[in-house]
DNA sequence: GTTGACCTTCCATCAACCGGAAGCCTTAAC
DNA sequence: GTTAAGGCTTCCGGTTGATGGAAGGTCAAC
């Protein structure tokens, strides 16, 4: 099937598919004609892709997966770890996000917010604000 | 002073600095050899800059900031809507990283994790998983 | 005078694509 | 018969916010 076709079946633009087959991902028979033709395997793929990348996991840990997944003597342990170090950034993260969120929530709720040019925010980032 | 020191008053690295000098943020004046000479007022202008981005504002929001900071008829309303703004953008993406870190956590204790290859987790990305 | 630290500009690279240009292929309509 | 539309191809530049390196100029110390 054309690319056009494995982009509705797999939910990725064309676009990104034609980007993971040059850095290797996949790599689909040509017809006569140079068009790329997918197979239904190529669609499970790039299916696996999809939903990898939405779960956030990189590009190159996507590879991995896809690799352990091939993988019939594959240890769970190693799909296991590679999904808790994402778990551990995804955490990492939010603990980033909820401190900044704290920081910006309370300079927000102290700027009156009106005509007049008197901000805490501003007084903030210029140094003389009353955080730390 | 010169942009080593620079770079030490304001905590940003001194490629960064020059970076910032090229998107147009800030334009020291030069000494006859050529060499970049920072003023007080550009380390403080520095340092706003790095609060700003340390508080997730981009690069184009804290431009903004700095114009407004230097615009004493300045509403206070444009600042608090610029942070807000922000705010919003932050929840979303915790919301989105909580909603990831609950699926992901989920999938990882439903894989025992030793050395037989039945995996939930690949299962999940190949499309049989539990999930939905 | 030479070593070493610092400075300069310019360029390449990173992630993970996105969008556009120029051109070929196929099909269907007129 | 041709022409228009839509889909496909490759290639290239842009995105964000820097970062690192090469090649070379400057300066102070020894």
């Amino acid at each position: 099937m054309n690319i056009g076709i494995a982009s509705e079946k797999s939910g990725l633009p064309s676009n990104t598919i034609r980007y993971y087959e040059d850095i290797g991902l996949l790599s689909p028979a040509r017809t006569d004609n140079g068009y790329r033709d997918y197979s239904m395997a190529d669609v499970h793929r790039l299916r696996f892709l999809q939903r990898s990348r939405s779960l956030g996991f990189s590009v190159d840990e996507c590879r991995e997966l896809l690799s352990l997944y091939h993988d019939k003597e594959r240890e769970s342990a190693d799909v296991k770890a590679i999904a808790q170090a994402r778990l551990i950034e995804i955490d990492r993260k939010i603990a980033e996000l909820v401190g900044l969120r704290g920081l910006l929530h309370h300079l927000v709720e102290h700027c009156h917010g009106d005509e007049r040019p008197d901000c805490p925010i501003i007084d903030e980032l210029a140094g003389d604000g009353m955080v730390q």
